[in-house]
DNA sequence: AAACAGGCCTAAA
DNA sequence: TTTAGGCCTGTT
């Protein structure tokens, strides 16, 4: 069966803002892609027309995706181009979701958890975000919570970030590592980063020394670049895994936090082999995650 | 008020 | 190689 065509149309908002209108597209939920733990960089629109619109920066942009229950996607502040060069993308909607799909079902046993999952959580998209902005960012999500984690790095890219202006306001691009290395240690504890401030500063510094390099580490093998990730104070194996699958497209990673423990012993009591789970095996995790995390594993 | 939050580090078996 | 505490801070 072919994949719907997608198509995208120039329209303008009427504050004036050029938006791109992409229709035929099928996999995508974008309550769901942003809501689903992988980005702490968007919130929802209050007051959308809209049922779902998300606004926040992306590729130093900023920028609003929006849609009617899996219908169009409307993209605010985007020409066409753009949407071609830079969101299709980001987004993943490049990535063939049916067929992603299909193969993770045939890791799973047709009774297993799984089934349920994927339909709960059809429509997310693992994002291709950047991959200093997806390592730094979960090493702050380390014993933490959501709102706070999104509270920290907002603070960081006001003060480090480079100012966005959008229609009189502005927004701020999540800081560089040069920008983190310059500042020190101790003002990026000011920002209430705790005992993470010191894995933040050592990120960055590495960075900057050219110790890590994530053009090298896209390069690597999985398992290199894994451990490459590691050698930076406060990355251990879910920091680094979150890092591959949101930040270097590696969507064989598979990163094992609390939710995913409890959906490990509630539906895999004899335990899940995560090596069998396939080139997808994340974004299985994801459907899993989103399943548990959001519904309690009831739908 | 004690526990917990999308872990990791260190010390100790 | 695996296991227990402790950790900044904020919220319940």
């Amino acid at each position: 069966m072919l994949s719907a065509v997608k198509m995208a149309e120039s329209f303008i908002h009427e504050d004036g803002t050029p938006c791109v209108k992409v229709c035929g597209i099928d996999d995508f939920a974008v309550e769901k892609v942003f809501d689903c733990g992988q980005c702490f960089r968007f919130d929802p629109v209050g007051d959308s027309r809209y049922a779902f619109e998300f606004e926040g920066v992306a590729m130093g942009r900023y920028v609003r995706f929006a849609q009617n229950d899996g219908d169009n996607l409307y993209i605010y502040n985007s020409t066409v181009e753009d949407y071609e060069k830079i969101w299709k993308h980001y987004l993943a909607l490049d990535a063939d979701y049916s067929q992603i799909n299909r193969d993770i079902a045939a890791h799973f046993p047709e009774n297993s958890v799984m089934p349920s999952a994927m339909l709960c959580g059809k429509g997310i998209r693992i994002l291709r975000q950047d991959p200093w902005e997806t390592v730094c960012s979960f090493i702050v999500s380390q014993n933490n919570n959501i709102p706070r984690i999104k509270k920290i790095i907002a603070a960081m890219s006001e003060k480090w970030g480079k100012p966005i202006k959008h229609r009189q306001k502005t927004y701020y691009s999540f800081p560089t590592a040069e920008a983190l290395y310059a500042a020190g240690e101790g003002e990026i504890f000011a920002l209430k980063t705790g005992f993470r401030a010191g894995y933040i500063y050592d990120a960055a510094r590495r960075c900057v020394m050219g110790d890590i390099d994530f053009d090298e580490i896209d390069r690597m093998t999985f398992a290199e670049a894994e451990k490459k990730l590691c050698e930076i104070r406060g990355v251990g194996p879910k920091v680094a895994s979150c890092a591959l699958l949101f930040g270097f497209s590696k969507t064989e990673a598979f990163p094992i936090d609390v939710w995913i423990k409890r959906v490990i012993a509630k539906y895999f009591p004899d335990g899940l082999d995560i090596d069998s789970l396939g080139p997808y095996a994340g974004i299985a995790q994801q459907y899993l995650f989103y399943y548990e995390r959001y519904f309690g594993g009831e739908m």
